[in-house]
Formats: C-alpha cells, sequence, structure tokens
DNA sequence: CTGTTAGCGCTTTCAG
DNA sequence: CTGAAAGCGCTAACAG
C-alpha cells in the first residue's frame, strides 16, 4: 500500500489540493514545499497514476505495433523509439503482429484496451482503415516505413524507389547489365519500392535483372543468394547482386565467401542498411543507407507534437532521403 | 469521449452494477445481457482501465527492462516474453537501459511511475538492492539470465559454465589444445562463465587459451576473430575457436571466410546461439543453443505464476541447458 | 498562497 | 438476479 495524499496531508496537515498543487508545478510556500518532500521520502511516496488518468484521461503511454523484432531495423526503431518517448516521461507498450493483419488489429485493439495516448506503427494492412477508426477516437497515430491508401496521418517514410534506383545506377555506371537481386516478400511495400525501382533503372538502360524473392532474414538471403550466383544456362550470369535490407546483405556476403568468389573482382555488392558492416568487411562494401535512428527519432518527435497539441489537424509527413555509401565493392566491368 | 457505464444504463434501464457485473463475468438474465452487448456495440464501448485500476490496483502491464536490444538474443527473449503476457491480457512496457547501473535504476523507477504489476529483466547490477525494494513494495521480479548476490527471487537462468566446459571438450575430444575464445566483455556474467568453463577445462587438460574480450557486436567479434587469427609468434598459433555468442559466431565466421581459411581442415569453430544459422552454413556449424524460446516462455510463466498467487512465497529458479549441436566444423587434429 | 468540495468511471458491499 | 450508494486517489474549480 504506497501512500496516499492523505498520508502526506497527516504529516503535514496541508489540504488535498495543496499537496496536488505540489506535484502539479503550482508555487507553495518554500516550507509547505519541504514539509511535502520531507513526508514524500519517508513514505517513499508516488502520485498513483491511475487515480491521475481517471481525472487527466491520459495513461502516459505510447502503443508501438511492429510486425516482428527479428530484423536489426524493427529493433532498432523499436528501441530508439521506447528512448526517446521515454525521456519525455512516456512508456512504449510493445506487441507485434509477425506481419499478420488479423494479429495487427487485435494488437491495436488491445492497445486501446491499454488505453495508450497514440499509437507508433509500422503498419501491414495497407488500407488503414482500422487505424483510421482508431484516429477518429482522438488517439493520434504515426506511421512508419508506409503510407495508407485510406488513411491520411503523420507519417516517416523514406524514398524506396529511389534507393533501388541509385543502386541501379551505381551497378550500370560501372558498366553491369546484367544484376541480382534479392527482393524481400512481395508483400512488404518498402521491399517492393525498393526492387521496382531497381529494376525499372537497369530495364530502362537494357539491363536485364535476376530477381529472387525472399523471407527477410540471414538464411533466406544466404540461400536466394547461392541460387543466383549457381547459373543456371550459360546467357544469364550475373556480374553483381544489389540485397535490400541488412539480412540480405549479411547472407548474400556469406554465400559469396562461401562460394570463393572475390568481391568486386568477380561479383559486385551493393548492400543496405547497415553503416558499421560496410566498414568493416574487406572490401568494404558500397551500401544504401537508410537513416534508421533519424526515422524513430522523426516518429517519436511526431507522437510528441501531436500529444502536446491535439487541436492541430495538420498532417506531418517526413520522406527522409536513403544514401549511397561509396565503398570498394562495386568494380568496373 | 469513449461512453461510459451510465451511456449504457441510458440504453438499457438497467443499474450500474448489473452492467459491472457482466463485464466482470456474472450471471445475467438473457435479454439484459443482450441489451448490453447491444449498447456496447452502438456505443463502440470498452472498459475505462484507468478506473478499474484505480479500484483493483493493477494496471494488467508489465515492465520488461533489458541492457539493449541490437543482439538478438535479447530481441528474441524480449518479443517473445512481451507475446506470452499479451496472449493472456498483460501489455508490456519495455525499457532499455545501455547496460548502465544508473539507467536501470531510473528506468525501475519509471516503471513503477508507470504502475507495471510485474517487471521481468536482465538486471546489470550484480547486488539486486534495487530490486529487491521494488520487491518488498510487492511487485514481483523475475530475473533472465543472472541471479543477484543480495536479493532472492524468481529467475530463468542457463548452464553458461557448463557451455563453455562442452565446448572445451568437444575441441579436446578433436585434439585440440591451443584454442582461441570470443568472450565478449569482463562484466557480463553470462559471457564470463562460459568463458571460465572454457578456460579452466581447457587449462585442466594441459592446454592453453587465448582470449580475446570485445563487445557484443558483429563487429568486434570480426576484429576480435581477425586478430586471434593472425599469429603474433609462431609458438601460439590456435587450431579452433570458441565464439560465445550469435553476433560473435557471425563475425567470426565472417572474418574467417575473409581470410580464405577453410573450417574445418585450417581452422575449427565452435559457435553460440543459433541453431537456423548452424543449419545453412557450409560446413554446417557446431555450436552451443541455448533454449532461447524456453527461456522467454519460462520467465512470462513464472511472472504470470506469481501474478496469480502472489501470497505464495516459494521462489521459483529454473536452470535450462544448454545443448552441444553437432556440425562439422569442428576437425579432429 | 491555501482549503473545501465535487467529481473522473468503475467495483463492491449490502439490501431488496 | 438486480439496484443504491460509498469510495478507490487525484484534480480543478471556487472560495477564502
Amino acid at each position: 500500500m504506497p501512500g496516499t495524499y492523505k498520508d502526506i496531508q497527516k504529516r503535514t496537515g496541508l489540504s488535498l489540493s495543496t499537496i496536488s498543487k505540489y506535484f502539479n508545478g503550482g508555487h507553495l510556500r518554500e516550507e509547505n514545499r519541504s514539509a511535502i518532500e520531507k513526508a514524500i521520502r519517508d513514505l517513499d511516496f508516488r502520485v498513483n497514476a491511475f487515480a491521475r488518468s481517471l481525472k487527466s484521461r491520459r495513461s502516459g503511454t505510447i502503443g508501438i505495433l511492429i510486425p516482428e523484432l527479428s530484423s536489426t531495423f524493427n529493433s532498432t526503431i523499436m528501441e530508439r523509439v521506447c528512448e526517446t518517448l521515454r525521456k519525455h516521461g512516456y512508456g512504449s507498450i510493445v506487441c507485434t503482429c509477425n506481419g499478420r493483419k488479423d494479429a495487427e488489429k487485435s494488437s491495436l485493439s488491445f492497445l486501446l484496451d491499454k488505453m495508450v495516448d497514440g499509437i507508433i506503427t509500422i503498419p501491414i494492412d495497407e488500407s488503414g482503415t482500422y487505424l483510421k477508426a482508431i484516429s477518429d477516437q482522438n488517439v493520434p497515430i504515426v506511421l512508419i516505413d508506409h503510407l495508407a491508401t485510406d488513411f491520411k496521418t503523420d507519417a516517416v517514410i523514406v524514398n524506396n524507389r529511389e534507393a533501388g534506383r541509385t543502386a541501379a545506377r551505381e551497378f550500370l555506371s560501372h558498366g553491369h547489365t546484367s544484376l541480382g537481386i534479392l527482393c524481400g516478400p512481395k508483400e512488404m511495400d518498402t521491399m517492393r519500392l525498393r526492387s521496382e525501382g531497381f529494376i525499372e533503372t537497369l530495364k530502362g538502360a537494357g539491363g536485364q535483372a535476376f530477381a529472387k524473392y525472399c523471407q527477410l532474414t540471414l538464411q533466406s538471403g544466404y540461400i536466394a543468394a547461392k541460387s543466383l550466383l549457381t547459373p543456371r544456362s550459360n546467357t544469364d550470369t550475373i556480374t553483381g547482386i544489389f540485397c535490400t535490407n541488412y539480412e540480405l546483405t549479411l547472407g548474400a556476403y556469406i554465400a559469396i565467401q562461401e562460394l570463393h568468389k572475390r568481391i568486386p573482382e568477380e561479383i559486385s555488392v551493393i548492400g543496405f542498411d547497415n553503416m558499421l558492416l560496410s566498414g568493416i568487411l574487406q572490401p568494404s562494401l558500397t551500401m544504401i543507407i537508410q537513416p534508421v535512428e533519424k526515422i524513430a527519432d522523426t516518429a517519436a518527435e511526431l507522437m510528441l507534437k501531436r500529444l502536446a497539441d491535439p487541436e492541430n489537424k495538420k498532417i506531418r509527413i517526413a520522406e527522409l532521403r536513403t544514401q549511397l555509401l561509396h565503398g570498394s565493392s562495386v568494380a568496373p566491368l
């Protein structure tokens, strides 16, 4: 039983409203202030958040809903978002939905049951219908990675298609025209855009792409890369591989090493996502870098702003830019 | 404004207590039940968790505090714990503390501010003094990975020292006596035990260990492995490497590939943690496997049991066993 | 600057 | 099986 204002009242003789004022930043006489502080220490007092929330209608808690945590991108985003929110006094209730729409919906409902003040999510359902319904109940939503077709709200996205184009151009400028690409799952919007940008640019320049769709795991990337590098006919030999996320990059890199193909002499590579990885490998990998920290910070910031000013109906969409990090893994052909 | 029992009352003519009973699993007349259900649908009603918590003194929320999320072990544990708790109606408020004691303490305090019903944590501070204080306020604690010296509570641990010994024995039985080990940070209890078990067994058999302490990242593992594999004198050439976690295993594997050392002909390897990884690499890696899912499930289960029966003071410590997965990465010398 | 008081929405006796 | 009423701990008028 952690003590209430009444206990402080007993020890200080002050009224409940004075004590309340102490906790809510009002001015009080110095002696009263210190009397309250003494009582707080003695009681190891903590304001009861339930009662406070009951009045204020705010939980001080944000829901974070993402497909899963096994990809570093997601876990990095999550960790950083939680940290930032925490600095502003908000707790983060985290849910995953295994990339499934039904689980997404039930998780959202669960978060509402937990009375979250807002939701930051990497959405699955493209339409956003259910998110819209939530938003209509005045629970602000911030999207990461994708926009929704039927629901406009604050969001942080990245120029994925352009990232794919950039990678293709980088290959093309070195004379590569026959290229492999590890695409990730077809259903994932982000991955699709990266792949499309890459493939269309390549084709536009008369090149050809050999696409492998796969799960976003090191294992899948490894298998897909091996299969790409094991030519089925003499005609379709690729001279480079574009990996569209971190896990795929790692998997492909390991596959290439095991096949004893030298980078970049025998095979050129452009990876994705992880700056640190680029630096240590030999040769250093050319990579498309996503501003992961920036994405997380922006998402948290959009949410905090929205919470601070709920009346403002202006929708903010931040489109952040990926960046080409030049390494030594693309050789002139 | 999401509606209250009063709104349901207006639509059904029933009293508040009847409505309350509906939501708390009492028996009511069928017609009243369906009247309430209709009102719920019409109103899109949701019980106000604040008011409910104010009475019940339970938030339906568990705090999860871990050092960081960048290691797959931690993020896997976290995801799984959250999922399991969620299935039982509990939300998870997640905090990270960057492996720092001060941040650990302030995060714990933060979680208490958020009125969590319990805390599941991979603790940093070995003593557990602060955790004990929390536990004394009747907030149950479940530890993962380490016990605390000054505080006994429910915990899930793994036989880390034995895991190290097993790895050493596996090498020894193949005739290896001069071995490298990637230890991870000295301060981390789990890593220290793995290393100690390995080193003492090796030395006990007359072998020698070359230990590298490093961060638990692919990058650090890569660098440490490279340095181990670049002999400084002619005498201390190692014939095998033990990697004490997943990221280190990956880093070492990449380093070995880049140095064009063949596994296991030129260098033997025992990895840690990730079963899937073992399967895909060629040759398949011999690994020590932690039962990650089991760890997470057990932790969640201990917490749920404790919450279900707060009077029971019996402390439960689950020591789970790691397992040696035989691959082809250790060759007879 | 401080005190009194009426709720916030729900649960829970206790009557009926 | 249902209803009336008190109260969980805090906040915010309002009055002093």
